[in-house]
DNA sequence: CATGAATGAGCGTTCATTCAT
DNA sequence: TATGAATGAACGCTCATTCAT
């Protein structure tokens, strides 16, 4: 129950506001003293440097990705229905944190040296729960791919573009968009159960 | 047979780089002469602002890009040979001319509001080639394809994702990557001739 | 009892002196902030931009002219004794803040638009108590003036360049000038008091 | 009969319109080419500095006021009249000569000292005639003037200032302006003549 | 005679950051 | 805990001027 009004809180949230906006470069330190209400000194007094804010962005989303992504899997085995969840938490995550998916997506190469690294360790991680469930999913011939990390490559960037455009006022709600990625997924993969009738589970849930 | 040393081609070259490298924003006008081998005042002999240059970057860019597509497409009829050809056009471009790539998709924001305007209306007559292109197959018969709009944004982003990761020096070769691309694209779109044993065509034939 | 070392004022002052003895435009912002004892950074920590300051300067000064005019008139009816006041008010001012007054008036034209518009209203309530004063002493009969506009245009003009030659280390002290030149006045507008040997009334009063 | 478009004269007049509208500093020597319809560097091959243009256009005003003071002065010997035509040749030259007239008053300051120094040389020669008229007068009993230097200053100033507002389209012509402000001016000198019906000898001539 | 190319220095302004209080 | 004051460095850009051709 942190009082929502609190100081650092506000000020992350301003830094993410206007790096999603502007780019990290073309955001100055006073643009988010100001948007957070606070002055530049109070905001060095509560946080670290500007990179460290964008650090920080990155970092908590990339691990929230990855812990949502693992939840999403649970105990799931068949690569398939892993595939479709992958899909559906990484889509449904780039629409509901669609401004921390631009910074993560754009900014990365504003973080100095050993913050790139330490954030990369993170993506890596992430990664090889998608390239796994595609090894898995071609050994036990669910899926027809011919080239693996191609095709997790396109799928990944496919999937990452929602962050780009979508807009929860738009026509499609969250969970049906992560349903079609999942189907398109699905296709790609040469799964025959993408163009099945009963394909749509509706289990997407998610706000 | 262009002389190697005219200057403002090594402006303009230098500014692409940078811009790529680094991100509009965080390349500096200074940085620009020096890797240019000129002095900040030559160069503004040549170019009018630091905008006008990635302005000329990414209409250019684009006008390429459009052109590529169009010739790639020639007087073909069948949408499913079409959005192959899309597909590897696309893919090519996006590695052969991969900084002015990432500088079209990542520096657009900087644009100010006129410029923003003009390219965005060569972007869209772009995109129109693929939504027509895919709206024929669909009535056609030749695709199955659930939600147009949405099925479009993925492909293309899947696509010019390569410009994030294609290396020259890489394993596979940039026709060869086109095609994986192709055949993606064909399964997403639920053609049959995806996983077709003759569906490598191998007349990618650009360069 | 102003403590003497504030900056703001510090740097009001080295404004006021550069752009007195060289002009704005020939006035770098390193120079005033050199001379006032910041940095630059530092000067623009208390100030708008460049153009600010002189715009403080220039509306500064007038609305001191103006005030000091209406106290020098108090209730003075006299055409005769109000045109002798003003005279008096105008030389004493343009005397004792001389580098203002030369600022205000060599330097309106580097105000920009709005700035100009703003600081010739003010101007032309001063301007109208000079020709009311001079239109009451022609229609009371107390004044010969052919042309009312002209003679104020002359007499005020006169009075202002004793901005551009005024020294305090001169012969004369400032209220035996601007006596002088109140006798001036009153000759050119035809007043018979002009010669009147008890003209001299040194009441000059001011500083 | 010079060609009336050759370069040189198109740039010193190009100086001279621009000089007087934004003043020296202010104006940039690509301005007054592009004004002139030449290249800078074509610029340089015709006049030598920046500096060299505003000198010459101010030594010769100089130049050009004080010989048509000597001019008007002819063999006159009677002080009033003296001092009358120098006022009408001054109002005249100030009116006709009005841009030339604006940069030698207010474009001293951007002279460096040698220049400065020539320039103040011819300004001395030609208030002398000036002086010495006053001088003349007071001692042949035709004036009433208190201070000579001051009453010399103040009346030079205000016949100077109609280089400021004199617009060759407004209600009064150059030749009457002349006039009102002789009379003034022998009004100031305490001289008889001033407010004589017959003051107004109209050969105040000039175009 | 004429000019495109080029420059070192400087412009007004803003940057991310520090620190005394 | 909180902030006004202050800064060195850099920003994009323009300056008056030169010079090889």
């Amino acid at each position: 129950m942190d009082k929502p009004g609190d100081t650092p809180q506000r000020v992350r949230e301003a830094a993410l506001r206007l790096f999603a906006a502007r780019g990290f470069e073309a955001t100055g330190i006073r643009d988010v003293a100001r948007d957070a209400g606070v002055s530049t000194a109070a905001l060095y007094h509560y946080m670290g440097s500007k990179q460290d804010l964008l650090l920080e962005i990155i970092r908590g989303g990339l691990h929230e990705l990855t812990a949502g992504a693992v939840e999403a899997l649970g105990d799931v085995d068949e690569p398939v229905d892993r595939l479709d969840r992958l899909v559906r938490a990484h889509v449904t995550y780039h629409g509901r944190k669609q401004m921390v998916a631009l910074v993560s997506d754009n900014e990365l190469r504003s973080l100095d040296a050993p913050s790139l690294k330490s954030v990369i360790k993170i993506r890596d991680r992430y990664e090889a729960l998608w390239a796994e469930t595609i090894a898995a999913g071609v050994s036990e011939g669910d899926f027809r791919i011919d080239d693996q990390k191609l095709f997790r490559l396109g799928l990944m960037q496919m999937c990452t573009g929602v962050a780009y455009w979508y807009q929860a006022a738009g026509e499609l709600s969250l969970p049906a968009i992560a349903e079609k990625f999942a189907v398109l997924a699905l296709a790609m993969a040469g799964s025959p159960r993408a163009f099945d009738a009963d394909a749509t589970t509706p289990g997407g849930a998610s706000a």
